[in-house]
DNA sequence: GAACGATACGGACCCCGGGTCCGCTTCGCA
DNA sequence: TGCGAAGCGGACCCGGGGTCCGTATCGTTC
């Protein structure tokens, strides 16, 4: 392996880094306002040991974004109904979705970053590809539903984070309202046209 | 009315710079590799004219949008079935998602550079606004479709220019295959559960 | 615990792109 | 043909992402 055991003061810059931006991106309110020296000043670090330890900005954002999701990662990968693979697949997706819509109202400010990143569309990134391809094999498992990999695309776009911030941030829609109108219009979604 | 008839040159140079911006956001593939030095060098015009016509980036890319739109806007405000404003509720949800769909298809760039502009969400766009009243107003005729207002946005996600563009662009699905499946979630959506 | 290579630090620095300023040119009206 | 005013253009500014290199710290070895 080429792995290398940090030194421990890298280890703690790291984890000050990473507190220090969590910090500042959930002040700030809107993103895009904080900066990179920011990030590094409130963590009473040089500028260079942030793009060390992380590549860039967005290095630095995926890396706060797995941190959050992790938990739910673990959850639907092998956790228990009516999330993890040991669930029928209709109740699977109406857990997935509302799963990923609470997140992001959660997360709001960091999705909004990650999203915001600009480089590059979000599709690329690798954690869409994973919900895409976990959303789309489940909705493989329903009987009659029609082009499952565009219905996947489709019902996670209802999921965009400037859409829930737009919904829930700025028309002031609150969270179970939200939900509820997610899980209806899946429902819509899942059930076949009337004969 | 403040309004004063602008000189000549003025209108031959904002002319010259909607074609270059027009040209080089079409060649460049990607957006955001075009930078507004280009497009004022490109149309043989100074930096600052540029600025003056159009007032930001935003504003470009915003002119060059609606010159582009425009057509389609008269089609859908004052046009013949299936757009115009005489259409049968469902038959118009579909031509105007279509309209859309095929849209940007064939302006991706330009809407890429457009949502992708960053200082604000795309849902804070009248046209935004404009489009999603149209669609929601349409879906409330028709009858037992909840939450009309959630499900316009829904359909207006699985629209969405990036969305578009990483399907068409980089998974390679044909335009048809794509306006079928949209045609198709579309009518899932429209018609009720089974009873 | 002293010495030394490797690893990390940090802030000065570079680059690039959006946006502005000001001396000069051109228009258009009389 | 002359003279204001509208318009021009490129040099300039600024702010933010990303890098360089001399210096400090770690941790391992004797």
């Amino acid at each position: 392996m080429t792995e290398r055991t940090p030194r421990k003061d890298a280890v703690r810059n790291r984890a000050a880094l990473l507190a220090a931006a969590d910090a500042l991106f959930a002040d700030g309110g809107s993103a895009e306002t904080v900066t990179m020296a920011d990030v590094a000043t409130a963590a009473g670090v040089g500028k260079a040991s942030l793009f060390r330890a992380f590549g860039d900005r967005t290095g630095l954002i995926r890396a706060l974004y797995a941190a959050r999701l992790e938990p739910v990662r673990q959850a639907v990968e092998s956790g228990p109904p009516p999330l993890g693979p040991d669930t029928p697949a209709p109740e699977r997706v109406f857990a997935l979705l509302d799963t990923l819509l609470c997140f992001k109202l959660d997360n709001r400010h960091l999705v909004l970053a990650l999203e915001g990143t600009g480089d590059d569309s979000p599709y690329r990134a690798e954690h869409y590809g994973h919900w895409h391809a976990l959303l789309e094999s489940t909705l493989r498992r329903i009987p009659g539903l029609p082009d499952p990999a565009f219905a996947a695309h489709a019902l996670l776009a209802a999921t965009r984070a400037d859409l829930v911030e737009h919904l829930a941030g700025h028309e002031g829609v609150p969270r179970e309202t939200l939900r509820a109108h997610l899980a209806t219009f899946t429902a819509r979604v899942l059930s076949g046209p009337v004969p």
